[in-house]
DNA sequence: GTTCGAGTCGTACC
DNA sequence: ACGGGTACGACTCGAAC
C-alpha cells in the first residue's frame, strides 16, 4: 500500500524483547496514520591503536556472548561488526555492537571493560534520534511510504490506538512537496489558586480552526461557547473528550509545561479521575527537573513560552514574555482586562467577563502558534530532531542536534554526552577572556558610519577552523609537524596561553557551520531578490542556529566542547575588530566605539562612498569567509560618561539616522528597572538633542519635569519601579527593596513566585529619621503614602538626563538644587 | 554613628 | 544544568574610623 505521509510525532515500544519505532503522522488527505518501523539498534566500541586482528577476533567473541538481564527483560548482543570510523576526525577501528533492546545499551556497555577497547559511544542516543538518523525519515518531511497493514504478528496493536490506519512499513521515498499546515488546538486555564493541584481549575477554554469552547462547572452562562458541567470532574473528562473529538496535531499552551497540564494533572489525580489524552488513551506524562515537561502520546504538546524563551525573545522588545506582551508585539492584540485575583478576592466575580477573558487567552496562543509556526518548521527541519523537542530545545540544543543529525556523511562516531563529574570538572575551569569593547570618548558626533561583522563569532569558527577535533595540544603540533613552529596551525588563545588548531583538513563542526552559513547567505539574498515570508524565516532559522554554534562550544554541558575553541573565537574575533579599528583610523577616519563585532566611525570630510571602498579594501584582506558589512549611516549619535569616573560608558549610546530613527542602546530608557518617569524623560531629552543637535528645549524639558516632581503633579503609575525576584527569597544575602517588597505580599496572602515582576515605589522617609534604607521605604502600589520628592529627583530623574546635559556642559543637579533654594525662599 | 569600599543583584550589549 | 563574556549602576553590608 502506497501513501503519502507526514510525520509528526515519533514514539517507540517494546515488541519480544525488541524495540519498534511508532510514528504518528498525517497523510495528504488529512488521515491521522501511525506507522511502525523495527531498526538496528547498535553502539560502538571503539578500539585502541594497533590491536591485532587476532586480539579483536578473540574480544568480538566474548562480546556476542554478552547477555543482560534487567527489568524482568533478557537483552543480548545480536551480532558484531568491525569497521573503519572516524572519531574527532581521527580514523579508528570500532566494533559495531547490535544489541536486542536500547534501554539496556548502558547495562551492556557497562560489560565491556577490555583493555583493548579505548573508548563505548552512542549508548547515550536516544531510540528515537537513532531512528531518524538510520532511516531518514525526518520530522514535517513528505515522503511516500510503502507499508503493510499489520499482520499477524502486530495484530491487536492498534486496538485501543486513535488512528484511521496504521502500517508497518517497507519503503520510504522522500517528496518534494514542503506544505503542511498542522491542526492545531490551543488551550489555557484558569484556577482558584495559582499553587499547583491546590485550588479548583475553573474552566478552560480551547481554540482551534471553528472551534471555540469555554468549559466550566461554576456558573451557568448563556454564551454560546461555554459548555457547562456540574462539578470540576465533569469538566475535566469533558475537557479530554472535546481534545479527541477535535484530534489535534498539536496542543499548544503558553506555560503549559510549567502550569496548565501539571495542573490539570494534579486535579485528576486529587479527584482520582484519569486524563486518558493520549492517542492510545495514555496520560500525560512529565519529565522530572528544573523544568517540567509534559508529554501526550500522539499529540505534541508545545509550549510556546518555552520556544520564545529559546529562540525569540533576543528579537523581542517585550520587557517580559507574558502572554500579553507578547502577544501585544506579535499579533498586536492583547489579553482581556480582567484581574481574576482582586476579582476572587473580592468575591465579586463577573463570570462572563471571566470566560471571555479565559478564552481570549486561548485566543492569542491559538494565533501566536500560527504565526510561528513557520519557524518552528524550519528549525524542525534543519536539526531533524522531533518537534516536541525542537520546540523546548534551547539554540546550543539546536545546534548539537544538527551535528548529531549530519556526523554520517563524516563517518563519524557521536561523542557521548558529559558525566556529573566530567560537567564538574568543566565548570570549574577558569573563564576566558571575552570581546573588546572600546572606551569611548563623551560627546556628540555628526555624520557616523557604522560597520559589522556579520555573524561574527561564527565565521571566526569557520575561518579559523576552531573546534574539539580540531584542536591540538603544541608539544603534538610541533612532533607531528615536525616543524619548530608550528605554522600548519592557527595559533589561538587560552588563558594567556598559546594553543593550537590544525589548519588542515577542515573539522566537520566547521564544515556543518560553514554550510549553515552558506544557507544563510543564499536564503537571505533570494529573499532580497524577492521577498517573501518563507525565505526570511528560512534564512533567520540558519542565522539563530549559526548563532548559537559559539555558545555551544563553551557550554560545559555540550558532547563538543571545547573551551579551547570558544576562548580562541573570542581572541581571534579581537584580533580581527582591532585590526579593523587600526585600518579605519589609518584611513583618517576617527573611530568613536566599538563592540565586539562592530566599529562606528565619523566620516569627517570623507564622503560615503570613500568609506564603503575603504570597506570592500578591509574585506580582501580579511581570513576565511569573514565579511565586514556596513550596517548604515548616521546623522548623529552621542555617549556619555560613566556616572562613577571621567571616563566614557561602554555600551551606552544613542544614533538618530538620515529618517529620524532614533536607536537607544543600554540607556535607562531601554532598561525596566527603572521607574517610567527616568525613562520617558530620557527619552525625551535624547529625542531633542538628536533631531535638534543642541540641548536648549531638552534642557527646558527636564526643568518642566522637576518642578512637576516637587510640586507631587506626578501620577504614581509612573514612579512605579519594577525589579524581578530571581530566587527564592530566603536564598538572597542582601536584601534590596524588591525583595522586601517579595516578603510583604507573601505575608498578605499574595502570590509569590520566582520570575515575577515585582512592583513598588519608593516614599517619603518617616520624620525624625535620618538616615534609611531604601528598602524600608519601598511600599506596594496600593500601600498609603507620599512618593519621597528627593528620591525621584536624586536617585531616578537626574541620574538618567544629567550624564547626557554633561555633554553640553551643563550640571543640572546644580540647576535642580538651586530651584530648590529659590522655592524655599519663597515661602 | 558615619563613611566608604567591597560585594550582591538585576539588567543590558553583543 | 540546560549557550558565552563585558559592562553599568543601584543598593546593602560591614569594617574602620
Amino acid at each position: 500500500m502506497l501513501i503519502n505521509f507526514i510525520p509528526i510525532d515519533y514514539d517507540y515500544f517494546d515488541f519480544q524483547g525488541k524495540n519498534y519505532a511508532k510514528i504518528i503522522g498525517r497523510s495528504d488527505k488529512g488521515k491521522r496514520i501511525c506507522l511502525i518501523d523495527d531498526c538496528d539498534i547498535y553502539f560502538w566500541a571503539i578500539l585502541k591503536e594497533n590491536v591485532s586482528n587476532k586480539k579483536i577476533s578473540q574480544i568480538t567473541k566474548k562480546i556476542n556472548t554478552i547477555k543482560v538481564e534487567k527489568a524482568g527483560r533478557l537483552s543480548k548482543v545480536l551480532k558484531t561488526e568491525l569497521h573503519d570510523k572516524n572519531f574527532l576526525g581521527k580514523p579508528v577501528q570500532a566494533i559495531k555492537i547490535f544489541i536486542t533492546n536500547l534501554k539496556d545499551a548502558h547495562a551492556i556497555a557497562s560489560k565491556l571493560d577490555f583493555k583493548e577497547i579505548d573508548k563505548r559511544r552512542e549508548y547515550d542516543l536516544n531510540f528515537v534520534t537513532k531512528y531518524i538518523i538510520e532511516k531518514k525519515l525526518k520530522p514535517l518531511c513528505w515522503y511516500e511510504i510503502d507499508g503493510d497493514t499489520l499482520t499477524d504478528e502486530f495484530i491487536g496493536f492498534d486496538d485501543n490506538l486513535d488512528v484511521d490506519l496504521t502500517l508497518k512499513i517497507n519503503k520510504i521515498k522522500e517528496l518534494d512537496k514542503q506544505e503542511f499546515k498542522p491542526k492545531v488546538l490551543a488551550y489555557d486555564i484558569e484556577t482558584s489558586e495559582f499553587e499547583i493541584g491546590k485550588g479548583e481549575i475553573l474552566m478552560i477554554s480551547l481554540i482551534g480552526e471553528n472551534f471555540k469552547k469555554v468549559l466550566t462547572w461554576k456558573k451557568d452562562s448563556k454564551k454560546k461557547f461555554v459548555e457547562n458541567f456540574k462539578d470540576e470532574e465533569d469538566m475535566l473528562e469533558g475537557f479530554v473528550k472535546f481534545v479527541k473529538e477535535y484530534s489535534p496535531d498539536i496542543l499548544a499552551g503558553y506555560f503549559s509545561d510549567g502550569f496548565d497540564l501539571p495542573y490539570i494533572k494534579a486535579r485528576a489525580e486529587k479527584l482520582k479521575i484519569k486524563l486518558p489524552l493520549g492517542l492510545d488513551d495514555s496520560q500525560p506524562r512529565f519529565t522530572r527537573g528544573t523544568l517540567t515537561t509534559g508529554k501526550i502520546k500522539g499529540i505534541v504538546h508545545i509550549d510556546l513560552l518555552r520556544f520564545i524563551r529559546n529562540a525569540y525573545s533576543q528579537y523581542l522588545q517585550s520587557e517580559t514574555l507574558s502572554l500579553n506582551e507578547v502577544s501585544s508585539e506579535l499579533l498586536g492584540e492583547k489579553k482581556t482586562e480582567f484581574n481574576a485575583y482582586e476579582a476572587m478576592k473580592a468575591k465579586t466575580i463577573d463570570w462572563e467577563k471571566f470566560y471571555d477573558y479565559n478564552l481570549q487567552d486561548s485566543i492569542l496562543t491559538y494565533k501566536l502558534t500560527e504565526k510561528l509556526w513557520q519557524d518552528i518548521m524550519e528549525i524542525t527541519k534543519i536539526t531533524q530532531e522531533p518537534l516536541f523537542n525542537v520546540s523546548r530545545n534551547t539554540m546550543a540544543g539546536n545546534f548539537e542536534d544538527y551535528i548529531i543529525h549530519n556526523l554520517d556523511k563524516f563517518n563519524e562516531i557521536t561523542e557521548r554526552r558529559p558525566g556529573y563529574d566530567e560537567i564538574g570538572e568543566r565548570r570549574q575551569r577558569g573563564k576566558y577572556e571575552g570581546a573588546f569593547v572600546f572606551q569611548p570618548i563623551p560627546g556628540l558626533y555628526e555624520n557616523i558610519g557604522f560597520f559589522d561583522f556579520s555573524s561574527m563569532y561564527a565565521s571566526v569558527i569557520v575561518s579559523y577552523n576552531l573546534s574539539k577535533s580540531t584542536h591540538i595540544e603544541e608539544k603534538q603540533t610541533l612532533e607531528k609537524m615536525n616543524r619548530k613552529k608550528p605554522s600548519g596551525a592557527f595559533a589561538g588563545e587560552y588563558q594567556n596561553k598559546k594553543t593550537y588548531f590544525i589548519k588542515k583538513p577542515q573539522g566537520f563542526v566547521p564544515i556543518l557551520l560553514e554550510g549553515i552559513i552558506e544557507k544563510r547567505r543564499k536564503f537571505k539574498e533570494e529573499y532580497n531578490k524577492n521577498p517573501n515570508q518563507i525565505l526570511k524565516i528560512r534564512s533567520n532559522a540558519f542565522k539563530l542556529i549559526a548563532n548559537a554554534a559559539y555558545g555551544y562550544q563553551g557550554f560545559f554541558g555540550a558532547r563538543y566542547y571545547s573551551i579551547e575553541a570558544a576562548s580562541s573565537t573570542a581572541y581571534f574575533a579581537r584580533e580581527n575588530i582591532k585590526k579593523a579599528i587600526e585600518t579605519i583610523k589609518k584611513q583618517g577616519y576617527n573611530v568613536i566605539y566599538s563592540d565586539t563585532d562592530s566599529i562606528a566611525f565619523t566620516l569627517g570630510k570623507h564622503t560615503e562612498k570613500q568609506a564603503l571602498d575603504m570597506l570592500k579594501k578591509i574585506n580582501s584582506k580579511l581570513s576565511g569567509i569573514m565579511a565586514l558589512d556596513s550596517e548604515g549611516f548616521f546623522k548623529r549619535g552621542i555617549w556619555v560618561t560613566k556616572r562613577t569616573g571621567e571616563f566614557g560608558a561602554k555600551k551606552k549610546y544613542a544614533l538618530i539616522d538620515k529618517k529620524n530613527k532614533i536607536k537607544i542602546r543600554g540607556f535607562e530608557t531601554v532598561r525596566r528597572d527603572w521607574c517610567r518617569l527616568a525613562r520617558d524623560v530620557q527619552n525625551k531629552v535624547l529625542n531633542l538633542i538628536l533631531k535638534k543637535g543642541n540641548e536648549k528645549e531638552a534642557l527646558e524639558y527636564v526643568k518642566k519635569i522637576i518642578k512637576k516632581i516637587k510640586n507631587r503633579e506626578i501620577e504614581l503609575k509612573q514612579l512605579i519601579i519594577k525589579t524581578q525576584l530571581k530566587k527564592p527569597i530566603e536564598e538572597y544575602k542582601s536584601e534590596g527593596p524588591h525583595v522586601t517588597i517579595a516578603k510583604k505580599m507573601k505575608a498578605s496572602g499574595m502570590p509569590v513566585d520566582i520570575g515575577m515582576l515585582i512592583e513598588y515605589y519608593i516614599s517619603e522617609p518617616e520624620t525624625g529619621k535620618k538616615r534609611t534604607l531604601i528598602r524600608e521605604r519601598a511600599k506596594l502600589l496600593d500601600e498609603k503614602g507620599k512618593y519621597d520628592i528627593n528620591y525621584y529627583l536624586n536617585n531616578q530623574l537626574l541620574p538618567a538626563v544629567e550624564n547626557i546635559l554633561e555633554v553640553f556642559k551643563i550640571n543640572i543637579k546644580e540647576i535642580s538644587e538651586g530651584k530648590k533654594q529659590m522655592m524655599l525662599g519663597d515661602f
